[in-house]
DNA sequence: AGTTGATGCGAGTGTGGCTCATGTTAACTC
DNA sequence: GAGTTAACATGAGCCACACTCGCATCAACT
């Protein structure tokens, strides 16, 4: 993995406490979101002096990162073994499995509902040069990591390999997905029904031109 | 419009530094982004004192805010003429020019490529009390105000009124293409021109469930 | 028991958001 | 034009937060 964290956490205690970290400040952020978020009030809960957090985490930002690559890997870990489970007869089953399995985090995953996978939106990372293609190199978006797993899952079910804009497609796609759900949960905190099932079918009606 | 401002600029002169505020604070956010911003840089670079700022913007959200509502008020006057300039034959030719007219505000709107017309992501408004619906009233989202004039233009547009479903359909449109330009920015400080085609096609294929 | 390198620690520093007491101007009265 | 009052302008200063740094502690090995 790409490491977010300064040190890795060596000693069992060590990994305990940096997840401690983690669970706090995800606590946290469902409580006053990612503004009113201090490093110190989440060392402070996790029972660790700020002076170890800052070994663990390079800043603020790195934390709510770190949490966030945590959520993409429960993701990517369940829906893997439900896709593994269910024995899927469609392409359109894996849209249905994945929202839900998203929606699904959402409703119970504490602190999922601020940041899910994304980084919260920060800095443009100095004067834009022109011609600078920025992303797809050192940081590397989340949602990219989703639907390049996607893609792999897509292709191991479809035999035939899709055509070439998939790739593309399908970042689109989980780039949609996250915006609609984010809306579906503004609305609702329980997630609004009737948006949640308006993101299936934008995604399905979108793909079906990429895939049979 | 809602009272972004905590005083209104009453004469000449405030009205002039508000803006300079408002321009400043665009040319810092795509220097540096929201997090490095800071009120004092503003106020210094508006040639601003810092209480003075402080009469105008309750807070460093509320400038960013006034910000994007400005940007907001922008983009519907231009699409508003350019719509009516175009005398348009369909409505995917209404998407067509939406989303074209975002892109060129992407391009030559300073700090439009940070906030756009969004909140930047914040808060979630104190522990989440259950049942409790937060949209729609105080707070009524800028991607709403956009979906609503849409859907007005269309109406207009199309003489038959269309279905019901509609204005939940631009509104997952609006957030859905806003995300997706997003994207299509990050790729490409220019707006990679493969991801804004996909954007159009992700809304054509979406809408034309709802629309004739 | 001694030596060394990793890890733990929290008082302290710099800075940013924001306030508030005081100075300045505008508007209006007699 | 002097007097009165209310709106507005100003920036030194306060508080709280992100983050550091040098010393203490511990583990491992000799």
């Amino acid at each position: 993995m790409t490491s977010v964290l300064r040190r890795r956490p060596a000693q069992r205690r060590s990994a305990v406490r940096v997840e401690r970290m983690l669970d706090e400040c995800a606590l946290l952020l469902d409580e006053v979101g990612y503004e009113a978020l201090t490093t110190k009030e989440v060392a402070r809960r996790a029972e660790v002096p700020i002076g170890t957090f800052y070994q663990f985490f390079r800043d603020k930002q790195a934390l709510v990162r770190a949490l966030a690559l945590r959520n993409l890997d429960a993701f990517l870990e369940r829906i893997t073994q439900r896709i593994a489970a269910a024995d899927l007869g469609h392409w359109t089953d894996l849209v249905e499995l994945a929202v839900d399995e998203f929606v699904h985090m959402k409703r119970t995953t504490p602190g999922f509902g601020v940041v899910d996978f994304g980084e919260v939106l920060i800095a443009p990372g100095g004067p834009a040069l022109p011609g600078t293609h920025r992303a797809l190199d050192e940081a590397r978006d989340n949602n990219e990591i989703v639907a390049d797993r996607l893609r792999l899952l897509t292709k191991e079910l479809l035999d035939a390999p899709a055509g070439s804009g998939l790739d593309r497609a399908l970042l689109v796609a989980v780039e949609a997905t996250d915006a609609v759900l984010k809306l579906a949960f503004r609305a609702d905190p329980a997630g609004d029904p009737q948006l949640i099932a308006e993101c299936k079918q934008l995604v399905r009606r979108y793909l079906a031109d990429h895939l049979p």
